[in-house]
DNA sequence: AAATCATGCAACCGCCGAAAG
DNA sequence: GCTTTCGGCGGTTGCATGATT
């Protein structure tokens, strides 16, 4: 006989303080992880998903609340400016910060005031270098199809990596033919730092310390502020990992 | 005072990668 | 090697609340 496996219902909307109670005293006594478990012994009809959620975003110790100071501002604009939408990598330098709560502030604060402060007349030139921008972004995914890219067109930072790590023999061919040919047109003026053109807020930053392998270097493109990618580049060793063997998400 | 609009934020959704079976 | 489950992430939605008309 067929033993189904129903679904509970599963509650949705806003958590209620007997819930939040249920969930704090679950966890403070069985500790965290295994949601799903949790979500079913504790007799909690939310998903495994939700109890994660408001354990981490709001239950959790040491969650700090309120507003968001200067200091936490100029950071969380620095490294948006550095890392894009990685919140939680952001939220990481935040002590007490979730990520959900840097995105919000964003989207609700900082996100409005750069667009307010950036507002200008859109000119002719300006639609000439987006589409511009475009037909080498375009390009550049032709050539090389292995890069992930991630930036929207006329998004503060561009961040793409490459990898030839769990890639076909001919990808990694290519890479490596590749590479050969960027080092040899860059003009090195640290064995770390290549700046291809000061001027135009282009530079490359590669890290072959990152995996101490020439097929697997990690390179970083980034398409504006050179200054501020230098000085801050040092985020990315915690953002893509330095152990050696591996580059992370 | 009531209706409408704007804003902030908590929570959900869908996708992805890793681990387990 | 395939499938399933789980955890984590970023994007998006929708509700509550305050401001404005």
């Amino acid at each position: 006989m067929e033993v189904k496996r129903v679904k509970p219902h599963l509650k949705k909307n806003l958590w209620k303080p007997e819930e939040d109670l249920i969930l704090k005293n679950y966890v403070e006594t069985h500790g965290e992880g295994n949601w799903a478990t949790v979500s079913r012994r504790s007799g909690l009809m939310r998903g495994g998903k939700s109890c994660r959620l408001r354990w981490k975003n709001y239950l959790r110790p040491n969650i700090k609340r309120g507003e968001m100071s200067k200091e936490e501002e100029d950071l969380i604009v620095r490294m948006h400016k550095l890392l894009g939408n990685r919140w939680s990598l952001i939220a990481g330098r935040l002590p007490g910060r979730t990520d959900n709560e840097v995105k919000n502030y964003w989207n609700t604060h900082l996100n409005k005031k750069s667009l307010i402060m950036g507002k200008r007349k859109t000119t002719e030139q300006d639609h000439k270098q987006r589409e511009d921008n475009d037909e080498n972004m375009n390009r550049e995914k032709k050539s090389r199809p292995w890069c992930t890219h991630s930036e929207p067109s006329g998004s503060a930072i561009c961040l793409r990596r490459t990898r030839s790590q769990s890639l076909g023999l001919e990808e990694r061919n290519m890479i490596n033919k590749d590479q050969e040919k960027d080092q040899a047109e860059c003009t090195v003026a640290n064995p770390w730092i290549n700046i291809d053109d000061p001027n135009s807020f282009n530079c490359e930053i590669e890290y072959p310390m990152l995996t101490g392998n020439s097929n697997n270097n990690a390179r970083f493109v980034f398409d504006d502020e050179p200054l501020i990618a230098y000085l801050d580049s040092f985020i990315l060793f915690e953002a893509f990992g330095c152990d050696g063997e591996s580059v992370g998400k």
